[in-house]
RNA sequence: GCUGCUGUAGCUCAGUCGGUAGAGCGCGUCCUUGGUAAGGACGAGGUCAUGGGUCCGAAUCCCAUCAGCAGCUCCA
């Protein structure tokens, strides 16, 4: 008698299958429940009698689905990863359903076409097709509700195993020409594959899946947008629909609700109602106008940086945007990289120059201007350089993917002993870049090679030695949150990047470090410094850049905050307003006062009336409205209008100076209200 | 670069069957001088992305180009 165990992946429940259709849940707490019609696996078992093995199994306990998955207990007992509803895998169990549930639907509505791979992505799921017919919002509610029918029906989702040849055929004949070439390429090496039945459906798939379609509590197509075969640009392109599924009609509206905030959140939209940057198309894709109030942002981001520079013993240098062709070729980033580079400029006597693409040649060429000592080491050098880079038109994004950007990049040139010092030094920097700007919460990505790679250069002993750093002073520093990726290492060393989550769940790549031993080689630039035992040596690069690049960190900065800066980032931090132009001489006197005591503050003396001043400057997320009516022109006060919690009541010009004074020194963050985008939003006061 | 969608006033958008353009906001002027999220009146503002084509006639239909959006591919 063969004997099922399902471990359970979690929280510490167990199910125990006979092939007698006894079933046992153990609950963590050791309680143990005997199975009931209510177990699933039993019920799909006994409608295929004898065939038990062959039946998916699930298991759903009062109600709620505690597992899904199924196997065929061939002898004695398999171990099973169960999962419960809790999990989030849970979720993704139920999308990967929910795309195969589209896919049937679609074969309804339009027969005859291909299906390639459907799988689940984050919040959602989609699949790949192929078909004659151009697929269009139009076609969704036709598709929506052929899947509620199936959703309705609640048929069970049936594994069947197949050998690899056998399976091959049948996809020939259900004429799936792309599951075909999958089977033959990508899945040549299995013996034996699982397709999931559901009703008339059936499509080549690992699994796991729900018991049946009824689980699926809400869905809804989201797009549809084209796709390669593979995810190779060569190959043909298909048709990928877009969805998303939640176990509850709730869960799904959320979901919604958190989209559209993502939307009124987007940068490109505050971008321009805040009056923050502009692109502008007559001069060019992707290249960026810094306006006032943007440039206002990137200035004090760049001076809290600079300062930062200068007490890591930093050295800031300038050099120039462009550079002579054969800087990179030492480099080896051309013509290797000539398909995302403006074009060279080739002058009359056929020197061609290059608008730089990155900074590290330049700041090379300091470092080999002279000769270097130990003693000079570690010499770092920084700069806010402008690079340019020539990115496919569809890959262009507001700011956060642009032609031309400025990384707030900086070269340091050590020795191996120094490394880990220096590398540490850059992750705390970055640490307290993200964290001064409340993006606290991020992960750190470790990039490693893949040791079976050939693309990488230098020697695995170098690669190990310099991994080895990276792991230790992440150890060291206690780092949570550190993740290593094999093959994510670039070509010339081992690197972290800090993958920042913004304030509604999206994740970024901003801040990156990376080691660089193959630049200073021999083969590239050939770096030296002479060491303590006067014989040359080479040194190590490391290139970092906390920001990334002040387009994108900007960027999502204004998506992180949703336009609402902190004051010392504001581009406009109090304004002035007067109740009635009786008061404007004192208005305008407070105005001077306050542009005096270094704030950046502009006065409203409009002949309109107070409520329509607050408003527009509540509109323009202004942080700090100073009010002036008669009463305070005559007592010498001002009142205080806080954007976030509104009137503050009068008080003395000085003492209200002496307040936003400290607010900008200590930088703080006021709260950012969740599901409060700022702009836009009429007759919901409270939400600012 | 690829697939699909979109392009009308500074912004957000309407414009039916093809008959040479409309709203709100914003902007300007005037009236109103007020107490914590919209006072009123009047006015200016458009070669309907650009270039071709069909038609008596094109914002509207067709083609091309450019740009934007979603996704793919890419990201030193």
């Amino acid at each position: 008698m063969s004997v099922l165990c399902i471990d359970v992946f979690g929280d510490g429940v167990s199910i125990t299958v006979s092939s007698e259709i006894m079933l046992k849940v153990r609950l963590p707490d050791g309680k143990v429940l005997e199975y009931s019609r209510r177990v699933r696996p039993l019920d799909v078992a006994e409608e295929i009698g004898p065939r038990l093995a062959k039946a998916t199994l699930a298991a759903e306990v009062n109600g709620q689905i505690l597992g899904v998955d199924s196997y065929l207990p061939e002898e004695g007992e398999v171990s099973l990863r169960l999962i419960t509803k809790k999990d989030s895998e849970a979720l993704n169990v139920l999308r990967h359903s929910c795309a195969h549930i589209m896919a049937r639907a679609v074969m309804r509505v339009f027969p005859g076409v291909q299906l390639a791979f459907g799988p689940t992505i984050e919040n959602g799921f989609y699949y790949d097709f192929e078909l004659e017919h151009a697929l269009s919002e139009e076609d969704f509610p036709k598709i929506e509700a052929e899947m509620a029918k199936i959703v309705k029906e609640d048929e069970a989702f049936e594994r069947v195993e197949m050998e690899h040849e056998q399976a091959i055929k049948f996809c020939e004949d259900l004429k799936q020409s792309l599951k075909v070439e999958h089977l033959s390429a990508g899945l040549k090496d299995e013996s034996k594959v699982s397709f999931y039945r559901q009703g008339e459906f059936i499509d080549l798939c690992r699994g796991p899946h729900i018991p049946s379609a009824g689980a699926v509590g809400a869905f809804k197509l989201l797009s549809v947008a084209g796709a390669y075969w593979k995810g190779d640009s060569t190959r043909q392109q298909l048709q990928r629909l877009y969805g998303t599924a939640w176990f509850s009609k709730e869960d799904l509206e959320a979901y919604i609700a958190q989209v559209e905030e993502a939307k009124r959140r987007d940068h490109r939209v505050l971008g321009r109602q805040l009056q923050l940057f502009m692109i502008e198309p007559n001069v060019g894709s992707g290249l960026v106008f810094w306006l006032p109030k943007g440039a206002v942002i990137r200035r004090e981001l760049e001076n809290f940086l600079y300062g930062e520079l200068i007490r890591r013993g930093y050295q800031p240098v300038y050099t120039p945007v462009i550079g002579n062709v054969h800087l990179y070729e030492t480099s080896g980033h051309y013509p290797y990289y000539k398909d995302s580079q403006f074009p060279p400029i080739t002058m009359e006597d056929g020197d061609m120059y290059l608008l730089r693409p990155m900074n590290c040649p330049h700041h090379i060429t300091i470092y080999k201007s002279q000769p270097r000592s130990y003693r000079d080491l570690p010499l770092r050098l920084a700069e806010f350089g402008t690079v340019h880079r020539f990115e496919q038109s569809g890959e262009l994004n507001g700011m956060t993917r642009v032609r031309g950007f400025t990384q707030d990049d900086a070269h340091i040139f050590c020795t191996e002993d120094q490394v880990a010092d220096e590398f540490r030094g850059c992750i705390e920097m970055t640490q307290l870049v993200l964290q001064t700007l409340g993006l606290s919460d991020y992960r750190v990505r470790l990039g490693f090679r893949d040791p079976d790679s050939e693309k990488y250069v230098g020697s695995p002993e170098v690669w190990d030695k310099a991994e080895a750093a990276l792991v230790h002073v992440c150890r060291d520093m206690n780092l949570s949150n550190v993740s290593v990726e094999k093959g994510e290492a670039a070509f010339y060393g081992p690197k972290a990047d800090f993958v920042v989550t913004d304030c509604i769940g999206r994740e970024w790549q901003l801040g990156t470090v990376q080691l660089d031993y193959n630049l200073p080689s021999v083969q590239r630039f050939g770096l030296q410094y002479i060491g303590a035992d006067n014989t040359p040596h080479q040194p190590v690069m490391i290139h970092r850049a906390p920001f990334g690049s002040l387009e994108r960190f900007v960027g999502v900065l204004i998506e992180h905050f949703a336009g609402a800066f902190p004051l010392w980032l504001a581009p406009e931090q109090v304004r002035v307003m007067v109740v009635t132009q009786k008061v404007e001489d004192y208005g305008r006197a407070v105005q001077k006062r306050l542009s005096e005591a270094g704030l950046r503050v502009t006065g409203d003396y409009r002949a309109e009336k107070i409520g329509a001043k607050i408003r527009a400057a509540q509109l323009e997320l202004i942080p700090y409205m100073f009010i002036i009516g008669a009463r305070e022109a005559e007592e010498g006060k001002i009142a205080v209008r806080d954007r976030l919690t509104g009137d503050l009541g009068a008080m003395p010009l000085e003492e209200a100076i002496a307040k936003l004074q400290q607010e900008v020194r200590e930088k703080t963050i006021r709260q950012v209200a969740k599901g409060s985008a700022g702009l836009g939003r009429k007759n919901e006061a409270n939400a600012y």
